[in-house]
DNA sequence: GTCTATAGGAAGATAGAC
DNA sequence: GTCTATCTTCCTATAGAC
């Protein structure tokens, strides 16, 4: 691996362990064993690797979003949601300190905001299709909060099993999709409800 | 007002607005009018203002909470959530950067824990009030699925519309109020189904 | 590409005069 | 109680040799 990736890599192990504002990139370097000046032949500033980890993010996100959630089965759509809790764990550094982070970097929140508003809509798309099949019944409100509840969820969960349990453990992101399922559950009716509840003693 | 509750308020202020990590004692001390010597006359460092606005904070919490919720009524428990919400936006700093202020001071982190069970706790001792007297149906799993949503809800509302609407309005807090409502909604029943939604017309 | 050395600056904190 | 001056430490970033 050439040094430039090495670096990324790196950066983003770094910054999901200690929290992006808190690394240095004399850490950085340090943990590579290589010099600063090293580093800094390869990017101008500390910036520019958070926005090249960034733009890793974007591309991740985006390759599952941008998949037709529609034609997807109910339960695909479950490990669909587990693929987005694994990239935001993959790049967590990013969720633990949002707003410090997006403060800091306008580009970035820009982005940010327009990545939230497509799972929105993605998550707002399955549940219209799966009231259009009448397995879930909620009126347009009800889906347009409920599908805000989803993404509030998403966004947060690490974060908030990290408070919560201190630290992360295996299924985090078990127990993450099964507090989203718990959001959907009461909306589903009949078989779909039944099949659910199922699945989710799976996660207890 | 004695400068020692000077630098208090105003901290609390710059820490809310800036992020309590952006926020320097010099910076505080600008503000202020007054030198950085004089702000280290009377905290021994910036962890200590920190620690004291957070008693505040702890405080103000913790007589909300120690009210016996299952006395309330019905109506009478949204305006317990609307005081939550209002003290958690008197110090959003904790919460928009709580992982990274967690992570720098242990003490504060265990603290911080502590409250959040003690919400949940409230919140499941509402719910199951409400399942007792028949107004809520939900199992003891679904209501502690519930309890855990109400909070992270109310923990993160604030920096979640922060970062998907810019800036906070003068309904943010009502909005994360008519949230958790339809949190709760799809398990009540009868008069009290048509009574939240009622008043959840209103939020919007 | 990589290193060493160091400039330049910001932030936390202290000393000592008033 | 308050100020000015200053120390120290840490971090970003650059210069110049190899």
């Amino acid at each position: 691996m050439k040094t430039r990736d090495r670096i990324l890599h790196t950066t983003l192990e770094l910054f999901n362990e200690c929290g992006e504002p808190n690394v240095t990139t004399l850490q950085i370097a340090d943990e590579m064993d290589i010099s600063p000046g090293n580093l800094y032949y390869h990017f101008k500033n500390k910036t520019e690797i958070l926005s090249e980890l960034f733009e890793w993010y974007e591309k991740e996100i985006g390759e599952i979003l941008d998949v037709p959630e529609t034609s997807l089965d109910v339960e695909d759509q479950w490990l669909f949601l587990h693929l987005i809790f694994e990239v935001i764990a993959r790049y967590r550094f990013l969720y633990q300190d949002l707003v410090n982070v997006m403060s800091r970097h306008e580009r970035l929140a820009n982005k940010f905001k327009k990545i939230i508003m497509k799972k929105t809509n993605a998550s707002r798309q399955v549940c219209q299709n799966l009231a259009q099949r009448r397995i879930l019944k909620a009126s347009p409100q009800e889906i347009d909060a409920l599908c805000k509840s989803i993404v509030l969820t998403a966004t947060y969960w690490i974060s908030f099993s990290t408070v919560i349990d201190g630290e992360q453990s295996d299924d985090t992101l078990n127990q993450g999709v099964y507090q989203v399922m718990t959001l959907v559950l009461p909306y589903l009716r009949g078989e779909a409800l039944a099949a659910l509840r199922e699945m989710g003693e799976a996660y207890l």
